[in-house]
DNA sequence: CATGAATGAGATTTCATTCAT
DNA sequence: AATGAATGAAATCTCATTCAT
């Protein structure tokens, strides 16, 4: 059946995604054969190797699906014109997360994703970039508050974006793994410690 | 009847766990073979094998030995008398984690532990624990600062503590992927959120 | 009822043919893949199946391109009027073997041939009739040349011919891998060993 | 069986080097799969590859055995003290060659060692090798003929060398192919172009 | 205690060929 | 006549683990 449109590419290139997904979450990346990915997708060896070259180049692809659309969302929930208060944007971006970490969700490839980045350069350059490029949103947040009066312009917004990213990859450990934190008990957290009095206790 | 002593044998598990880390650190837990530990450890195949009885212990062995002090020191920082504000004591708990991920430092080992984690129940569980162990201390933390009177009584003193650990992955990722975070400028961050104008601006 | 013309379809069995020539010559047999062709030829693989229908066919065909015209050029040289010396004979055989063995040269192919025929009935039959009917013409050379009194009556022409053939493959393989003789140099040894003082010192 | 002699080690290096050799002898080098090697050898995948690291070697390592001991054995003839005419040396030598080209004699793996050493450069440069070694020995008994006063000085002993060596590949290969000569038969030939009389016809 | 040769299942990837369009 | 997506068997090689010595 030759001569095919792009978009018939595009669903395989899909399909072939999602069922390497699906095997990924459920077994684990390492543990996941090809003929799992086959056996999944319902393609033969050779169709799915026409589409990608490698186990690795879907390993990738998928990766790079993961968190491109987090750092999307959470760019429009910073620039939204009534400027949010901290507790709410992490409690909306923690949500955006907890929709992303269900059975199949995606974002439980972060863990193996992290892992990977470790030894694949390609991922590592990857998850850097979106790391910066997600820390660089908090900061322009950051840059807002000052803009606005509510922070003083001496505050160290760079610094700050640091910081507030550092609570994601944390909040999303705990939703894997322990399963007992919410969105709005993040949110309560965080109103606990936006005060003045837990760092004047030197004396 | 062992003929060798007690002492030894110690001395063998540890030369062969410190071989498979720096192993496991170096290509990658999975790309890293028994061949490669068996050479880098100057032990046979046989002698290894005495000593775990599979690749699977010798990885949950080091994994163990990976977070387990992080928590000790933890917990003597945050009991200690001169109660410490929060920028100070994450700035403290951040060098210390610096000082485990150094070239061939164990903490080099966390994205793999929790990407791990996700399908070996052992791990999982073990990781668990050691989430809840740690997010405990913070949360006692948070009580002893209510309890001298700098906290309102009616401070969540859970979910802030959940919020707290939450810092730490990220402050590890930061310093494995991107290397641009040090202790001290968490601390500035972290100074900079405090501030209850963070919250109060819904208006 | 052919819309094509006949000569239409020969340019295409050419097309396909020089094509998988240049890959065999550049890659070798084997490590030319049929894709390779498709990509070589321009075509489509339904388009050259169309034309052969299997790589081993194309493989055979090329085959017996490559040695057809040479026994062609080698009766004629033979059959020339005025009677050519053997050294001559010679040096002009070796220089059309040259002539065959540039970087696209059919008689790169030689070596493969020769190993294919060791278990490729097909092929093997083309070579030996190939060998026999070169073997022929030196032994109708050599009786020429008793005829016309020059060698002894008693000459035994067709051992002669094979040990003039035998020559030939070994001209090929020194031009393919050593790359250090010419036609020329072929004539001098030639020259040299015509004496029958090489054959009278067993005393 | 650990700790096995030196001995042990050669046996088997020999053992799958054999087995290797009658498969490619059997079906050809490229149609032999590791299996056929292994169930030949009687020895596991593990076993095989812990002696050699790749059908590569093993292939580099049949091939370097076949030559060897030809080339010896033509220096001792040519080095012997009656020196011998060249009917008789080269009778000698082909007798030499079909005794190494029986059912099983690796002579068999000749072609295909021509052909892949069109492609694999490590073959390549062993059959040039092979191919200057034995042309020089040719060249050092034309030498000795030219000392002993049987030829004239002024001969060009090195073309002669490789003319002489030309003739060994096409025995092999009229040996292997049409099977219709015998080292008897290569000497009449020679005997009857050793005749200044091939060289005067040019009238 | 220690050795290291041997096992063999299983992993990824390639490739000649077909056939619906 | 021509296309090229799809097939799926088969190939090479790796690796955790065992056990005779």
């Amino acid at each position: 059946m030759p001569r095919v449109s792009e978009e018939h590419l595009e669903r395989r290139r899909r399909q072939i995604l999602d069922a390497a997904r699906v095997c990924f979450i459920r077994k684990g990346i390492h543990a996941t054969s090809m003929q799992d990915i086959f056996a999944e997708s319902g393609l033969s060896a050779g169709a799915v190797y026409r589409y990608y070259k490698s186990k690795n180049e879907i390993i990738e692809a998928n990766i790079s699906t993961v968190v491109g659309d987090l750092h999307a969302f959470f760019r429009r929930l910073v620039d939204s014109d009534p400027l949010l208060p901290v507790d709410e944007l992490i409690e909306r971006f923690a949500s955006k997360v907890v929709s992303l970490s269900g059975p199949d969700g995606p974002l439980r490839l972060a863990p193996a994703a992290w892992s990977l980045a470790m030894h694949e350069p390609e991922i590592a350059a990857y998850m850097a970039d979106n790391i910066t490029g997600i820390r660089e949103t908090w900061t322009r947040y950051m840059r807002r508050l000052v803009d606005a009066g509510l922070l003083p312009p001496e505050t160290d917004v760079v610094a700050a974006g640091k910081t507030l990213f550092a609570i994601l990859p944390g909040f999303v450990l705990q939703r894997l793994l322990t399963k007992d934190v919410s969105p709005e008990e993040l949110r309560r957290g965080m109103r606990a410690l936006c005060r003045e009095s837990m760092l004047t206790l030197t004396a």
